[in-house]
DNA sequence: ATGTCGATTGACTAATCAGTCTGTTATGAG
DNA sequence: CTCATAACAGACTGATTAGTCAATCGACAT
């Protein structure tokens, strides 16, 4: 009974997140989408009634599906330093599950497409962690700084790490690397005052 | 003699560079940039091919002026510390004057309509931060990483830092601003083995 | 059988856009 | 002044696009 497809809706989200990532939003027809997915012009305007429902609701999902994610690994009683490295580690694996998820939220975070509103929405998904990094603060394991510095600085680094692993090196290598850079997240770039460290 | 603009070609890439940030690529009719830069639709294919050259060419011109900004801050013979925080400091006030190149740089990093050759061209403009990068690991005062990792997650976190002054606190708190987020940057976001930081 | 109702279709349209074309003006050399 | 060349203008076009709409399908109830 069941086609290839049994939800058309899910089949057009997918075919869109594909051609939005390699070819922009603006320059994917709404007649191609259709077209990949399978389904007619007027199915893709029956789910959503314009183009830019459809775009919202593909971004919407997507930071939810990582939100869900990264909240299932942190394990709220673990000590700061393990929750964080669990999120990022957990993200940086997510990336390298999800390349064309995550490229889509990389080219869209900063895209007027994209309304405040709904950025801030999917930003809400978040917010865990920056109690998280509240937490560590009042415990003195963290700098004290505004935590939405301390936030902004490691999803940034996080997703720089990300994007170095997907683009470049495709080896067993990725591993290592994600070791290292959390360190260089955990500790700072400032080698200890001790020299140059003596490990390894 | 000299009307608002002796430069059509200059007045045209302002045009672009305002209605790029404001709507995207492909959501900004050649029509408009030419109607806002006060010249008529052929002047501006007189000057670009197409509009790609258009974006290209922006994007090119705005990399380098930044490249340019940040190699002349940053003093050949300071020891890498002072010339990495120069970068830094460079790059954020560099922003704050040019909000606009800096939002449409962000728009554009990811985009499908930056070809990979383009953008590589572009990112040639900030090598000699690699060499610094180099540098410092070569004389034990960076960790002995990979100088691309520590490259990627210095511009990440210089980005996030920009990114977070212009959207939100638009007051003299910037500067405090600054100086913590050098210090992250540098030291990481852990709090020495002694402790709650006690300076300042 | 009959009726209902959402899912699905794809031809169609009004609007828009990148790029062209033809001509006009400005500049400047000889 | 004359001629050549480049800058500039803006109406025009062929192609494309978002979104519509009237018709069909299929499942399920009465």
């Amino acid at each position: 009974m069941d086609g290839p497809y049994t939800d058309k809706r899910q089949a057009i989200l997918d075919a869109a997140l594909d051609l939005f990532c390699e070819r922009g939003f603006h320059g994917t027809p709404t007649s191609m989408i259709s077209r990949q997915a399978g389904v007619a012009t007027g199915t893709l305007f029956h789910y959503f009634r314009t183009k830019e429902t459809l775009i919202e609701t593909l971004y919407l999902d997507i930071k939810g599906e990582l939100g869900n994610a990264l909240c299932a690994h942190a394990g709220t009683q673990d000590p700061v330093r393990e929750q964080i490295r669990c999120i990022f580690a957990g993200y940086v694996r997510w990336g390298e599950e999800n390349p064309r998820k995550f490229r889509f939220m990389e080219q869209f975070y900063n895209a007027p497409q994209i309304s405040p509103h709904t950025h801030e929405e999917g930003m809400s998904r978040f917010a865990f962690i920056r109690d998280i990094v509240r937490q560590g603060i009042d415990e003195g394991v963290l700098k004290p700084c505004p935590p939405g510095l301390q936030f902004a600085l490691f999803g940034a680094s996080s997703s720089a790490v990300l994007r170095l692993i997907l683009s470049g090196s495709g080896g067993e290598e990725a591993d290592a690397l994600i070791d290292q850079a959390f360190d260089l997240i955990w500790d700072g770039i400032a080698a200890p005052a001790a020299g140059p460290t003596p490990s390894r």
